[in-house]
RNA sequence: GUGGCCAUAGUUUAACGGUAGAACAGCGGCUUGUGGCGCCGCUAGCGAGGGUUCAACUCCCUCUGGUCACCCCA
């Protein structure tokens, strides 16, 4: 009986020629709502991280998200795909070039020259910094075109210690969420070695029966960048790389040593890593140590990396600050909670209210108010809802919440000045007098 | 950017060339000062556009979005 009118009500508003302009407008491709259920993860791992960044005298730090267009071109490199394709940016109204941050290192060394924090007191300087990165890459889990970043740097430290430091932070910190993750490790060489060393790999990969395995890609990489021939992973050209010259071999002196040191000082802290000699990194500005954190049991590990990072010694100079010896790291926030989730690793319900404060007429509303804000001045965990008026839906409230203590009062208890204690357990409630509430609840909560 | 798969209420889903059923959630009632359980009721949907057809949620195309692989990357 119900249904006819409905359904003419439908037929009429289909007819008539509305426009379509109340259509939902829905969010970007690749952009993401942070859900307060979401949310909790994103805390989870941002407070965890924080709490040890901190330890090891790192500060926060921000930068704009918008910048000068020069200024990733220059450093992250304009022929990365990073710049050359994922970046978004466009022309100002007064004609500058300028671009959205796709990584945050850049602004922080720019950042770092610019505020000319090499005269601070305490050196090396070292920063944190936490925010949303954009890249327009096409969308998959684990990768959108707004994605959130920990990020931590160095700034003037020039020893091996300061690697294996900052990559048993990142390691702490995933230990601390309980996903496991494998470390990565490579050195890739300073100026100095590194172009002999590619020099050597690519006349390696000319030889004929070496080319002649290689896939598409690769026969691009070998013009473009011949190091990024060591990691691809298409069967034929893992064959073909397993008589490649392996950096690890030909690295100066100074660069065998750093990394030498590096591995063992990490060998010294517990921490686990693989040396994979095929590790090489995307960006420009990298040398000597790179490494990156997979997840543990994923065979496509490489590709939902949770984070990853190295040394960039000549950036800051590149950049047009002084010399300054530098490294750092990046992590993935959305993967790490991807990961966390996939674990089912459960989230501490800190902000659960432990009591419901119910009230019942106006008079006593007023009074519940008042005493709402003691509560709150007293540090109980206390929840209300003061629109709800009838007793029912604010004990059903209090029951979705999980209070272990519904406080009620009514016209009746504000007659006679007191208060009821409802156990929401066991359903028992007793009257008590207002001024011993407070007794009372210790004694329960307790 | 390239290729594969996918798209039904807020969520998870069912069915069908003749315009959709359920579960959970939400709201209301049984209970006008008492939550959980139960019962009853209500709300709410075919991603968008085009084509084929007497008839399309169903078939075809395009777009949009998701997902997976590649490129690349966190």
């Amino acid at each position: 009986m119900g249904r006819k009118p409905k359904n003419q009500t439908k037929r009429n508003s289909k007819e008539i020629p509305k426009k379509n302009d109340n259509k939902v407008i829905a969010r970007l491709r690749g952009m993401r709502d942070m859900l307060p259920e979401e949310h909790q993860y994103y805390r989870l791992v941002v407070n965890k991280s924080e709490e040890i960044i901190k330890y090891y005298g790192f500060s926060q730090t921000d930068i704009p998200a918008l910048e000068n267009l020069s200024l990733y071109e220059r450093s992250t490199g304009k022929q990365t795909d990073v710049v050359s394709k994922e970046m978004y940016t466009f022309i100002d109204k007064d004609g500058d070039r300028v671009g959205i941050r796709p990584e945050a290192t850049p602004g922080l060394v720019r950042s770092y020259i610019e505020h000319g924090m090499f005269n601070q007191p305490i050196q090396p300087v070292k920063l944190y910094w936490i925010g949303n990165l954009m890249r327009r890459e096409k969308p998959q889990s684990g990768r959108y075109r707004q994605f959130s970043q920990i990020d931590l740097e160095i700034f003037g430290e020039a020893g091996p210690v300061a690697d294996a430091q900052i990559i048993l932070i990142a390691n702490r910190i995933f230990k601390d969420l309980q996903i496991d993750v494998q470390v990565q490790i490579n050195s890739i060489g300073c100026k100095e070695c590194r172009p002999a060393y590619v020099d050597k790999l690519a006349e390696y990969y000319k030889q004929r029966q070496v080319r002649n395995k290689l896939c598409q890609d690769c026969k691009k990489r070998m013009l473009k960048n011949p190091l990024r021939l060591l990691d691809c992973k298409e069967e034929s050209c893992r064959e073909a790389r397993a008589e490649a010259p392996q950096i690890v071999d030909h690295l100066c002196e100074e660069c065998r040593d750093h990394f030498v040191k590096v591995l063992e000082y990490l060998d010294e802290l517990d921490v686990i890593y693989n040396l994979n000699p095929f590790l090489v990194r995307g960006l420009d500005y990298y040398n000597r140590t790179v490494f990156e954190f997979w997840p543990e049991e994923n065979e496509n590990a490489r590709q939902n990396a949770l984070g990853g990072g190295g040394r960039y010694d000549d950036l800051v100079e590149y950049m047009g600050g002084r010399p300054t010896p530098a490294l750092g790291w990046g992590l993935g926030v959305e993967r790490i909670i991807l990961k966390i989730k996939e674990n089912n690793i459960p989230l501490a319900d800190d902000g659960k209210p432990d009591i419901f404060l119910a009230q019942l007429g106006e008079a006593s509303k007023r009074k519940a108010m008042i005493f709402f804000e003691e509560l709150r001045k007293k540090k109980y965990k206390a929840a209300q809802n003061f629109v709800k008026d009838n007793l029912k839906s604010q004990l059903e409230l209090a029951d979705k919440l999980g209070v272990k203590l519904t406080l009620i009062i009514g016209q009746k208890e504000m007659m006679d000045e007191t208060v009821i204690i409802r156990d929401m357990e066991s359903g028992m409630q007793e009257v008590f007098d207002f001024k011993k509430v407070y007794e009372e609840l210790d004694k329960r909560l307790k």
